[in-house]
RNA sequence: GGAGAAUUGGCAGAGUGGUCGAAUGCGGCAGUCUUGAAAACUGUUGAGGGUCACACCUCCGGGGGUUCGAAUCCCUCAUUCUCCGCCA
């Protein structure tokens, strides 16, 4: 959520990034000023006959205490014409409160100078790119048609226990996914981040926290009974940690790494490109997340994602790293670079992780902030990325990796699977 | 799931209808003293709105109510603790 202070000042520089997210963002932002002045308006009437009202009670106090009762209900009769305006403008501080929360929670985040304009993934600029392509065997499969053959992930199954986008992985592709998440997490570890389990299940609260409610509520599982929701990734959990908290300039920058399955509904999505491990409703992913001081949180930004290459160098897949164009770019995001691993089973590359800087879009919502050196409490940043997303690091392995008799695994696996190759 | 108790500032803990945004202690910060540190002493120390700055307003788990006036009374929800039951 943006701040007030902040669309006050820039408005024109707001609308002017809005558009690299082919948003003409000029109704809401003015709505936005307009629904505030009320608001301050309002609540100044109000604070007004309130401070009167708080005034006369003191003083009726002060009557009663010495004895001059009577003058007391003389005063008593004045607050009730008080308690009325008041009243009348409590609701319409409510009202209009509700209505500046409204547009305030349709208006997306800034984008960052750096991100450029554009539609679709199309225009995605592409910054960076490592690996070799490999030469595959002639008959080539894609991972889907590997995994019956090898008997590593039976999608029949999981659609007979539960539906379609819930896979069954057994034997080795078990292990490789049990030993990809020690890996990923090993590795996090490593580099600074602290290891956390976290509820997969969260409040709404929650929810509003990291901006998935209230606009992509139907892209979450949610048990109605007692009003949770299934995580569709750790983010939620985990920067919510952090919900209301008011933070020392010493503590930054926090960085955690969490291993969670992430649930997503995954509405509206068909097509080929759905298909095997390609797009889930349940799958595993390992996060980060930092929160950090706003001047350092473009430098932890590059961080991240120099440490998500760093894994893909050493799995030796060949990747590409993308910076999102406006018009790709989620909606409580300023920057993300996507990561791609390519399938050359496929011929098409797949999304394995997204790094992202919120800056204070998220810790608006959050209430998040620190004290800085005048004593002051300001918005601290947050960041996340996927460290990465299971499925489609393991397609790519499977495809990558496979050879004329088997599949054989990334060498800095081994340890962590046991074995050296599917077969 | 049943019975009882509780929820106050970073923490501990007073406060049971009016001058309480809240005693006191600890912690934090600043200063005095000290070569330096500790101790001691002094001052300061919740958040949000509002203002040029004050004033002023809101917040004592959340929501609602009673009252001229609520941290204090009532209702409700949530959470925590104790006991019982059940259980990986």
């Amino acid at each position: 959520m943006l701040q007030l202070q902040a669309i006050r000042d820039s408005k024109n520089d707001f609308i002017t990034a809005l558009k690299k997210r082919n948003i003409d963002g000029t109704p809401l932002l003015e709505k936005a000023i307009e629904l505030d002045d009320k608001r301050r308006e309002t609540q100044t009437q109000l604070d007004k006959t309130l401070a009167e009202s708080n005034a006369l009670s003191k003083e009726i106090g002060m009557l009663f205490k010495s004895g001059k009762a009577q003058e007391a209900n003389v005063l008593k009769e004045k607050t009730g014409v008080l308690k009325e305006e008041s009243k009348v403008l409590n609701d319409a501080l409510a009202t209009v409160a509700e209505e500046l929360q409204t547009v305030l929670y349709q208006i997306p985040n800034i984008p960052h100078n750096s991100v450029p304009a554009g539609n679709t993934d199309e225009d995605n600029e592409e910054v960076f790119s490592e690996g070799d392509i490999p030469e595959l065997v002639s008959n080539a499969m894609p991972h889907w048609e590997l995994a019956k053959k090898y008997d590593i992930i039976d999608f029949e199954l999981g659609v007979k226990i539960t539906g379609a986008g819930f896979p069954v992985y057994k034997g080795k592709g078990a292990r490789l996914q049990r030993a990809l998440i020690a890996y990923f997490l090993d590795k996090n570890t490593e580099a600074g981040y602290t290891e956390i389990q976290v509820p997969h299940l969260v409040n709404e609260a929650s929810g509003y926290g990291t901006g998935q409610l209230p606009d992509k509520e139907g892209q979450m599982y949610h048990v109605g009974e007692d009003d949770l929701y299934l995580i569709p990734t750790a983010e939620i959990p985990v920067t919510n940690l952090f919900r209301g908290e008011i933070l020392k300039e010493e503590q930054f920058p926090i960085c955690y790494t969490a291993y969670t399955p992430c649930f997503r509904r995954e509405a509206g999505s068909y097509g080929a490109h759905v298909r095997g491990l390609n797009r889930l409703h349940q799958f595993d992913k390992v996060e980060i997340v930092r929160v950090e001081h706003p001047s350092k949180s473009f430098e932890a930004l590059d961080g991240m994602v120099e440490h998500v290459k760093n894994i893909l160098r050493e799995l030796k897949l060949p990747y590409r790293v993308l910076r999102l164009c406006g018009g790709d770019l989620g909606f409580t995001s300023s920057l993300t670079y996507d990561f791609e691993v390519f399938s050359t089973a496929q011929d098409r590359w797949l999304e394995i992780s997204s790094v992202s800087n919120f800056e204070a879009y998220q810790t608006n919502r959050l209430k998040l902030r620190y004290k800085d050196e005048n004593g002051k409490s300001q918005l601290a940043h947050t960041l996340n990325g996927s460290s990465l997303a299971l499925p489609r690091v393991l397609a790519g392995i499977l495809e990558n990796y496979q050879v004329e008799d088997g599949i054989e695994i990334p060498e800095v696996l081994i340890p962590y699977c046991g074995f050296s190759k599917i077969d």
